[in-house]
DNA sequence: CATGAATGAGGCTTCATTCAT
DNA sequence: CATGAATGAAGCCTCATTCAT
């Protein structure tokens, strides 16, 4: 017991007192390194197997540390997962990001083709934001960031319609984002089978061509 | 008195040497009513909380029976969920039923139309199907059981774009079957703020209109 | 309510005042077969796969009738048990008595044979009768009635070897019943890998054979 | 002070970035404490009641641990099983061991005065094992370890046998291995009412004096 | 800060037993 | 007497979390 206590006095103390600025550094370093680790392994297994089937056993064995390490850095699974939504989140808002002076045409066909690229290279990242805020409907924050999303992308791409001369760009932007969704949605459950590069080829075809303008003329 | 004295003999008689005291008859009807209020139960909590979120003993709280009756009529918890999917995907049979005597365009309205009503009046069914649809690599019959579904929808619809002159006629359907299925996501993660009358009238209206025979007129 | 009341009313009646001594023996006989079925089944699933790997459910199956009617007859699942012992016993009874004006050699060989064939032959009983006596040590009726066997058998066997001209006949059958008994329990747990029939006839020889009277004359 | 304190910031960094916390030998030795201790704790419960009858949570109750734990070291109860098994034949290896320096004479009678030792000194062993080989259906384990073990036996006491001029090694072998089973099964069933003596001293007698060279002089 | 042994609540499942008909 | 649906206790096992070192 008294060996114990001044265990623990001087492990406060070395925190607090002694180490060199330096060995804090490095202690950061460490720190900083093995929830990165965490994290990456985390996000690997939740997009793979989800969250439920996954255990924080595993997650430690996949970042070679022990189980116990995880409650350092987090103070639950669930808030782990919280850690990871709220990463991936920024990650996508990287993304979705626009605006240049193209022509309608042009920018709509960037969008459509940038949508379809993070598709492509971001498949793990998508597809735990996708079972996640189908999963844990606790996490309302990750409704309203989606929510937000929606009405930006929206507001765009009528935008874009309109000089397109579409006759109701706002209900045909919902109606493309409904598309990219679905297709988001098909490619990340169903995988292969679904022909995505069809998919894109065909909607730049459909939107991005100039005799669109109207529809009975 | 004395007539009915004999009746009960009779069927005293009958039931000890010739048939079980309870009939088959009111044995099926007991099974039958006892399974769909299970169904019951389980599919309002898979769709609200998630397959892994749910466990048995609640399931049958909310159905008011106890822990162990579930296994008389589904083997095992998985059993039950596949029990369910099988339910549901039943029902997207009927959305896209084909009716030969309609027109092309018809026919397209029709489907249109029928899939939105479910995803009007199906909510619970169609939020536990794609709650399942992201834990599919657990799952492997609900991966096989969409796929089949999803190989003859488009066939289908593709039959029905040709029919109508498009260029890509599988193509469309995909997309066509994409976009649909964005629009049940978006509806069922983000609720009321998605314009679903709107999307459903513009679909109609780009697909279920003559003059769309062709593009380039 | 009320029809329920009626309907045993009757049933009472019809038991007591109505039917006929010949319905009466119809329903003995009914019974006494369903018993016997149930027993037969029981006997041969614990024989087979143990009592406690046997379920209820399993005998019923096996013996066609519903898993509720066994508590008509026994009253829980020990008390199955202790009713087949007791048969089981009552059966090995018959097998082991002996006694005629054949010569020491004779007798010995004739029980030494008799002994096998009831190995080969009731291999069901045998095997149960083991299991039983090891896995319910409650079964305290079982251990006095396998004592008193015993002890008779020695007697009987001594008597013999006596006869025989065996230094220390006691000894000697002792080992004379271990051996066989030894030879029951593995062929019973090996099976065919325990040369049945070479330790018959190895034992017969050295036991049934004049020149034994002594070993070293 | 000052050294104490230096002292502690050693150990700090030590276990900071060296090495574990706890070493590998520490974690070892737990390991191995647990595991014994459980081990202990299940054969006297399965020796006792038998394994069915032995669940878990009485096994880590009377081992002072929690139910999980097992766990950490066993992968199922059956496993515990196995491993328990393991053991138990273990010992019967010493038994049999052959030491070529004596005679086939001495060879046996060493062999013989050590199963009785064991069946004196292990009983609680043994009576497990033979427990185990009625519910042998179950685990096939046990019977190929058991069946590996009777082979290997038999070779051995044949060979002693036949330097001692029997004439059928073989089954005289056989025959000596059901003795010795059948006086453990009886010994371990019926308890203090074998003469357990007498049968070892009458064996010896039997087969380990050398004027046995041949039956037929 | 890092380890992994230990905990124990809770999950899925089985099954002896009851009971209305 | 016979049925089998229904019960619920108890079993095996998993896993998030704690804690001594």
């Amino acid at each position: 017991m008294e060996k114990s206590r001044k265990y623990y006095i001087f492990t406060t103390l070395v925190q607090l007192l002694i180490m060199s600025p330096k060995t804090n550094k490095q202690f950061e370093e460490i720190r900083e390194k093995s929830k990165e680790n965490i994290l990456r392994s985390a996000l690997h297994l939740f997009s793979e197997k989800g969250y439920f089937s996954t255990s924080v056993r595993q997650i430690a064995q996949r970042a070679k540390v022990s189980s116990g390490l995880m409650y350092n850095y987090f103070s639950s699974k669930e808030s782990l997962l919280r850690a990871i939504t709220q990463k991936a989140l920024s990650i996508v808002d990287e993304i979705v990001d626009t605006d240049e002076i193209l022509s309608p045409e042009d920018n709509l066909r960037k969008m459509i083709e940038r949508f379809f690229e993070v598709l492509d290279t971001k498949r793990k990242l998508l597809r735990m934001m996708l079972k996640i805020s189908f999963q844990i409907e606790r996490f309302d924050f990750v409704k309203e960031m989606i929510e937000r999303k929606y009405q930006l992308n929206v507001k765009d791409i009528s935008r874009h319609l309109q000089a397109l001369g579409y006759d109701n760009p706002e209900a045909e932007a919902s109606l493309l984002i409904a598309t990219m969704d679905g297709a988001m949605y098909q490619s990340l459950t169903l995988g292969k089978m679904i022909p995505i590069d069809a998919i894109r080829q065909q909607l730049i075809h459909n939107y991005c061509t100039k005799s669109h303008t109207s529809e009975e003329e």
